[in-house]
DNA sequence: AGTTAGGGCGTCTAGACAGCATGTC
DNA sequence: CTAGACGCCCTAACT
């Protein structure tokens, strides 16, 4: 089939498409559209990665725009959106315009509803359903891309339950589902009214097989000599094997210290194959990679770049993972070593897939679980380049012959497994049934059900009768939820209560909400009773006796310190308090204990037990309190960060990458975000608390910085060295002597002038401007100066290296 | 004497979505 | 009930 012959289209595409070189629809493609995808009929599309999938998406999404209405495509991650968003817009010449939404990229809802093609995570398509975003009513077309993630136990029940609601907002919507090749497709088919295209064509030729003793077994029957010869390694063989042919190669391991100590031994072959530009490129490359941020993992990594190799996980941070990506796509570094990260992510093909390590720890399971068949065909589909390769090469590696036949078995030879989904699972339910009350999806039990029957759950158990699972979770979630006062039962009826609504707006795990509350009132409790009992006890006996405790706790505290000083720290929660207090809601990523971890926390834990919100538990009695502990160094993780510690000393000390601080600041700027208006909204009296110790997170900065790091180009560094300089503020910013902003700034013109613009001062050019070097009080250090009382406890060890509180971390 | 290969032992384990509301003289 | 790769330290054997 050619692009003309393509009914339904906008006038311009198919000449575009011809003029892109598409004269003939791959096979997937040209069935998707006889089976109507261009006439509006729903379609899922089962195919191999990389075969077309994006096109067949495009001319759905085209073609029901033209019908009238516009299109939503939806992407399990952020940064695929970004993808996505830049492939559309080559339509926008056409008249097409497009637009993202995802929970960091800014844009809100009136200005979504201008646009044709909108780009949206699952859940901020979940978020703006909540939210009743009007133009959700004028959708003709939904895209649900990788939507075999259904079948992920976290992720999964949000899509499966957003393109439920989607189609019963509007019954007429077209529903194209991509997935990647699975067992079941036309049982997804059949929950989606859909017609089914299923394939496994691909456009460039893959090939599977098994590296064992000195060649490749390959699932045709043939095989290629690769002794492992000089190389003690059977990786490092293949990789010097696909470098002398011009390749690039992509391995697969199963944890991030693997990734990093493989990247060191393939730098060792690739160094051996690149050309002098080649050295320079990357040494330029290595350099931004140091730019990026002066954690160790930041140096470990430009120096692997340097030599043409490079790892990838989510320890790294946003910046080093496209930098790594793009360079690789270039074809400037040979190999990557990586975790799972990049199988899902964006596209980065490459000659050859190394699949090293096919099993992976899993703690519920017990040890090393082998890797479901449909993730490692994930990974061999990123094997072979469209256009630059000849073909594909998928590679696993066995050490034995039982092994190689296992693999075979288990792998080259297998079906993928078939999705299932994870909709019964409690903690699912309980935001979701939230969700669902509070829209008004549903006002009653038997409404609730009907509506989840339009799930793929139900799809699945309506033939062998397992439904009432599903109704028997459900009516422990609404329990759950009437206890804590997030909805009310009226007979038959249910509606969300007023912080109910709140917190299915601020798509909050109603559990986090609940531990936020009690945390909260606890402390308002507790600071009522011990500072002025002025305030009135809020009318719930319940609550009274449950913290009881932690009231008693506080009082005792109150007096053995008692003075004026200390009962102002007790009069509002501590930025520790806080941070920890989020930090063990179901919302946050919780960090993992290592040995001697739990010695020091503990210690950590008695040290400053007043500032923890809400009761703590029992070391000894309490199963939680390892939890507790875990939450704790996550909490110190936040209050580092915010001490303005640096980065590489917090990245040593816990055992995290500068991706981890990044992700863990992030969600605990939403989740304090969402305590304040919680705070706010049940007029507890510490919201101004909240509110400062979320804008500390946010810029990495202690107190006295807020002004300042608020300004566009001071980050946390700059801020401080400014400070320090005598620039104190904005208000400073503006009318000090140029010399000596520029000499905080090291000297740096360029940026001392955009700083000046955005701080909006008269004349901010630094031309003729002499750096007046920082004096004496540049060699105060930041923490053991101008410090509260509250902070400079848990500080003394920070930056002095002196006896420290909290032990050995070093 | 310095270096290296190899064994024993302890340690540690993948990933990443979401709210809100804007700023400056 | 269940794993395994890595790094570190030690020792033995080698140059």
């Amino acid at each position: 089939m050619n692009p003309a012959s393509i009914p339904g289209l906008p006038s311009g595409i198919s000449e575009q498409l011809a003029d892109d070189g598409i004269e003939e629809l791959y096979p997937p493609q040209a069935e998707a559209v006889d089976a109507g995808l261009t006439t509006g009929e729903s379609i899922v599309a089962s195919v191999p990665t990389a075969s077309g999938k994006t096109l067949i998406a495009e001319l759905a999404m085209l073609s029901a725009i033209e019908r009238g209405g516009k299109a939503l495509y939806i992407v399990p991650l952020r940064a695929l959106a970004s993808e996505k968003k830049s492939e559309f817009e080559k339509w926008e010449k056409h008249g097409f315009s497009v637009g993202v939404s995802t929970g960091s990229y800014e844009s809100s809802g009136e200005w979504l509803a201008t646009r044709d093609i909108i780009v949206a995570t699952s859940e901020k398509v979940d978020s703006l359903l909540r939210n009743n975003a009007p133009w959700i009513a004028d959708l003709s077309c939904v895209v649900a891309d990788e939507v075999h993630l259904v079948d992920d136990r976290h992720r999964g029940p949000t899509l499966e339950v957003t393109l439920a609601k989607l189609r019963t907002v509007n019954p007429g919507l077209q529903t194209v589902a991509l997935s990647a090749t699975v067992g079941n497709a036309s049982e997804v088919a059949d929950w989606l009214d859909a017609t089914l295209v299923q394939s496994d064509w691909r456009p460039i030729e893959l090939r599977t097989g098994v590296h064992y003793g000195s060649a490749i077994n390959f699932d045709d029957g043939s095989q290629t000599a690769l002794p492992t010869g000089s190389h003690d390694r059977q990786t490092e063989a293949i990789v010097d094997d696909t470098l002398s042919d011009g390749g690039s190669t992509l391995v697969f391991v199963n944890s991030r210290r693997n990734a990093e100590s493989a990247a060191k031994r393939q730098a060792g072959v690739t160094k051996r194959h690149l050309t002098d530009s080649e050295r320079s490129s990357l040494s330029e490359l290595a350099d931004a990679i140091r730019d990026v941020s002066d954690a160790e993992t930041s140096d470990t990594l430009a120096r692997v770049v340097e030599k043409g190799a490079a790892f990838h996980h989510a320890g790294l941070a946003a910046e080093h993972r496209s930098i790594v990506e793009d360079a690789f796509r270039d074809r400037l570094l040979k190999v990557i070593a990586a975790t799972p990260t990049l199988a899902a992510g964006v596209n980065t093909p490459s000659r050859r897939v190394i699949i090293r390590d096919w099993r992976r720890y899993d703690g519920e399971y017990g040890g090393m679980k082998p890797l479901a068949v449909l993730e490692i065909h994930q990974m061999c589909g990123r094997a072979g380049r469209p256009g630059l390769d000849p073909y594909g090469e998928a590679v696993l590696l066995a050490k034995s012959a039982d092994e190689m036949d296992e693999l075979f078995e288990r792998y080259i030879w297998a079906e993928p497994e078939a999705v299932q989904s994870k909709l019964a699972a409690e903690p699912a339910l309980r935001t979701h049934v939230l969700a669902t009350i509070a829209s008004g999806f549903a006002t009653t039990k038997e409404g609730l059900l009907e509506f989840l029957d339009g799930t793929l759950y139900a799809t699945q158990t309506d033939a062998g009768g397992e439904f009432g699972r599903l109704e028997q979770v459900t009516d422990s979630v609404l329990a759950y939820l009437d206890v804590n006062e997030f909805i009310e039962r009226d007979g038959d009826s249910l509606s969300a209560t007023p912080i109910g609504h709140t917190v299915s707006r601020l798509y909050l795990d109603p559990m986090s909400a609940a531990e936020i509350i009690d945390g909260l009132r606890s402390f308002e409790e507790g600071a009522t009773t011990a500072v002025r009992r002025s305030k009135p006890t809020p009318p719930d006996g319940e609550l009274e006796t449950a913290f009881s405790t932690a009231s008693d706790l506080r009082e005792t505290d109150q007096q053995e310190t008692g003075n004026a000083d200390d009962q102002e720290t007790i009069d509002r929660p501590t930025p520790l308090g806080l941070y920890h207090l989020v930090s063990r809601t179901p919302d946050m990523y919780q960090l993992y204990l290592k040995s001697g971890d739990k010695s020091t926390y503990t210690e950590l834990c008695y040290e400053r037990e007043s500032e923890f919100l809400g009761q703590v538990p029992s070391e000894f009695e309490d199963v939680r309190f390892e939890e507790w502990l875990s939450a704790l160094k996550t909490a110190r993780l936040l209050e580092d960060w915010a001490l303005e510690v640096d980065e590489d000393r917090i990245t040593d000390r816990y055992g995290v990458g500068p991706g981890d601080i990044r992700g863990k600041v992030e969600t605990a700027q939403w989740l304090l975000g969402a305590a304040e208006e919680l705070a706010g909204t049940l007029e507890l009296g510490s919201n101004i608390a909240v509110r400062e110790a979320k804008k500390r997170i946010e810029y990495g900065v202690r107190d006295e910085l807020l002004d300042l790091a608020g300004v566009r180009g001071i980050g946390r560094k700059r801020a401080r060295r400014l400070y320090e300089a005598g620039v104190e503020s904005r208000t400073d910013l503006r009318d000090a002597e140029k010399g000596v902003i520029l000499g905080a700034l090291r000297g740096r013109r360029k940026t001392a002038e955009t700083i000046l613009e955005n701080v909006g001062r008269e004349n901010p050019s630094m031309a003729d401007v002499r750096e007046i070097e920082p004096s004496v009080r540049s060699a105060v250090a930041p923490d053991t100066s101008d410090v509260t009382d509250e902070e400079s406890e848990s500080t003394s060890q920070t930056n002095s290296g002196g006896q420290a509180s909290l032990g050995d971390f070093e």
